[in-house]
DNA sequence: CGGCATCCTCTTTGATACTG
DNA sequence: CAGTATCAAAGAGGATGCCG
């Protein structure tokens, strides 16, 4: 991209993060940590591949990303961000704030993928039983699952990808998902939106929202 | 631009603001509160005026901007953030934050306006001695001048232009200024490298890093 | 003047096909 | 799997024209 040419913190963030995909991409790389070419593409639908490879060579170049090339049995290329590039968080949490009360009005033609929960509930979702047996919560509500793991000490962590023998197993619609997650509808309301539950009832009412 | 298409806070953030040019007009709304067409596109070097009509279009479609028909004597159209605009702020601290670094290898091409330095100091500059008598010091390197006006709680105002009488002026090449306010460098050092202080040099004690 | 709209060129993007 | 290559369409940048 052709550079603000502005001495000028934010337009200096912006010549680096500013392209269309970009935050997207670290979105991504934040969510899964180090992964494959590939599983980038799957997190991005609607990314066209040589847009992917000439982003991921810009964030490269500009420190944020970095690739290594795993030794067998995986045996590709792994990407993941540098601390650099991990410092865009708060970026990223700061636009996604932002941008939540505008999924209340979905168009109904959106793509959705259950792992990008994993920000927003990393951020958001308290553990309120800290002290209580670990237990972990696989959502599955479209593209690949993911699993949220109590850590102790009243926050989370997220997963992409199951974990086997889950505390319990949410599915159901984005919409009641994201609601429920975020505290703006009940356990009972949700089931009567279309949630599914099963496994142990009981570890749904251990998060709340922050 | 195109949707993203992904029902995700992030995406749905950079669908509305993540176009080329878009934060920075929300940046300089910011910094100067109601103002025309013509003070943004001072405050936005670079920009092709058909670009800035799209934009300040789109961002009123959107809500975040508003425009209104001043009355005479001003007789003008005024351009403000909306409150759904100025939440923004939030968006643009992070990435200004995450920037800052990249300012201390410029390239040199960069052209450089002070008022700029009002959000920045806005989020960084204290006031060290809240209960003394309120001061005013203005800033002029580049562009139109700025000026930072204490509050009395700790804080500081800014506002683009100058003000009769201000309680001293600083003037100096953009790094030196930017070196001080942000602490990285001592009054002394700063008027080495070119600062040029005339009023009250006590004053610039008061001010520190946050 | 202030606030755009038009026209034109150049760059970036998106979609798809192909390759080591 | 991890990209290149190709090409049409959309967007950005710059100059200039218009209209109250």
């Amino acid at each position: 991209m052709k550079s603000y040419g502005q001495l000028c913190a934010l337009a200096k963030a912006l010549d680096v993060v500013g392209e269309r995909w970009t935050l997207m991409i670290v979105r991504e790389l934040l969510i899964r940590g180090a992964c494959r070419y590939t599983d980038l593409r799957n997190g991005l639908p609607g990314i066209a591949t040589n847009l992917l490879a000439e982003r991921l060579k810009e964030l490269t170049d500009a420190g944020l990303v970095s690739r290594e090339a795993a030794p067998p049995p995986i045996a590709t290329t792994l990407f993941r961000l540098t601390e650099r590039g991990k410092q865009l968080e708060s970026v990223i949490d700061a636009l996604g704030r932002w941008g939540a009360p505008l999924l209340a009005r979905p168009t109904g033609t959106e793509v959705y993928c259950s792992h990008w929960l994993a920000l927003p509930v990393r951020l958001y979702v308290r553990d309120k039983s800290p002290s209580a047996r670990p237990v972990r919560l696989e959502v599955r509500s479209g593209g690949e699952p993911v699993t949220i793991e109590t850590v102790g000490d009243g926050s989370v962590t997220t997963r992409v990808g199951s974990v086997e023998a889950p505390d319990a197993r949410l599915q159901g619609p984005p919409q009641v998902i994201l609601g429920l997650l975020a505290g703006k509808i009940g356990i009972a309301d949700a089931q009567k939106k279309g949630l599914k539950c099963e496994g142990d009832r009981k570890v749904l009412r251990r998060f709340g929202g922050q």
